[in-house]
DNA sequence: TAGATTGTTAATCGATTAACAATC
DNA sequence: TAGATTGTTAATCGATTAACAATC
């Protein structure tokens, strides 16, 4: 643990990027990887690259570059995929049910345990190999497996009201896709995955034909 | 039509979160808001509230703020939610349907019109009311349709095929939710939603306890 | 060796924040 | 009027890009 390190959000957007394209290489028996390789992929600039490899400590050779090994071994440690965050899903619709599915997640330290939902044609379910919970399960789920982070797919409406309730049982982290800020006690982590803010950005740029991101 | 007006990213992403909280204020018989009242519900800077909506060139009165209804236009022309773009979804999955699913879009501009996949399965069904085609029968329907825009909700060993064949019929715009870089003629918009990188940035917040975005 | 590539320091660029006069 | 709020200019901050010596 080396204190307080802070990496810049771009950077860490970009992590991922990098080790999915160095994870390719490696697939292809390679086991070294400049930054000019990776930059090329991906269309970035190497010197942004070299600047984001630098945080994983890993040092590089001139004229030969990383060895991918290390430089796989570094990113996970910085984007917690070394981690096994077990999850609770709340919402079991069309998007949650998405994420459970999506395997990447459990191979990302992201680990769905259980999911709720106040549909009661979907309680007792399973999806994905997670079981639907009746939301009024939540806290003793919560509590009696130690959960601490809660992915949120439920309409607006509901989501101050849950989040208020997570706040009080012990969850740390509120992945929220839920079209609401919400308040939360400090010290909690809310991370807001706005996929209308997105579609905005989309629009945008088809209507002034900006094809750079 | 103001020539090449260029709009900050981090401003675009903003105004849709502005214009819920303004909807909510409207619909609470409020006519005018003050972007000290924005900033409260987000946790904004008024001062940043005030630049971007300064982008909308609705101009607000000392004391009594913006008449919501002039914002609530000037922010909808901005991030285009005025217009109509028929959009196909090709990769009729799990986040797929989600997508189709969600009534938000259609209110925002972008209409799924078709879903395209190529699971037998599903080929003839309906999701959400849109019919799912083979993806043979890709080309056709776009330049029968006149289509341009395309969401992909594929897995990424497919996506850059499937991006080749949309940049030779007519598609001029991308919402890539595929895990991979796309490779596309100059010109052609590609807009990438990244949930592993939100992942990415959720999990280093999570290890830090940081509670700011 | 020669030259590609690293690591780092400096320069640029853009977004956020601060300051403040204008104004209703 | 007094004071809250706008609109705008200036200062700060952080990320990207450029430059370049070190090195394998």
């Amino acid at each position: 643990m080396d204190g307080v390190k802070k990496y810049p959000v771009p950077t860490i957007r970009r992590l991922p990027l990098y080790l999915r394209v160095i994870r390719e290489m490696a697939e292809k028996g390679r086991t070294a990887v400049s930054a000019t390789d990776i930059a090329n992929a991906l269309n970035f600039d190497s010197i942004k690259v070299r600047k984001d490899l630098a945080y994983t400590q890993v040092t590089g050779k001139p004229r030969v570059g990383y060895q991918i090994q290390e430089l796989i071994n570094g990113i996970r440690a910085i984007i917690g995929w070394d981690r096994n965050a077990p999850a609770v899903l709340i919402g079991a619709g069309n998007l949650g049910s998405a994420l459970m599915g999506f395997p990447g997640f459990a191979k990302r330290g992201l680990n769905f345990v259980a999911a709720f939902d106040n549909n009661p044609a979907k309680v007792g379910q399973e999806i994905h190999g997670r079981k639907v919970y009746a939301l009024t399960d939540l806290e003793r789920y919560i509590e009696d497996n130690h959960i601490e982070v809660a992915v949120l797919t439920i309409p607006a409406f509901a989501a101050q009201e849950v989040a208020d309730r997570l706040a009080k049982c012990g969850i740390r982290g509120i992945w929220n896709f839920s079209q609401l800020k919400l308040k939360v006690p400090a010290g909690m982590v809310v991370q807001n995955e706005n996929l209308v803010s997105g579609l905005a950005v989309f629009m945008v740029r088809l209507a002034t034909g900006c094809s750079e991101e």
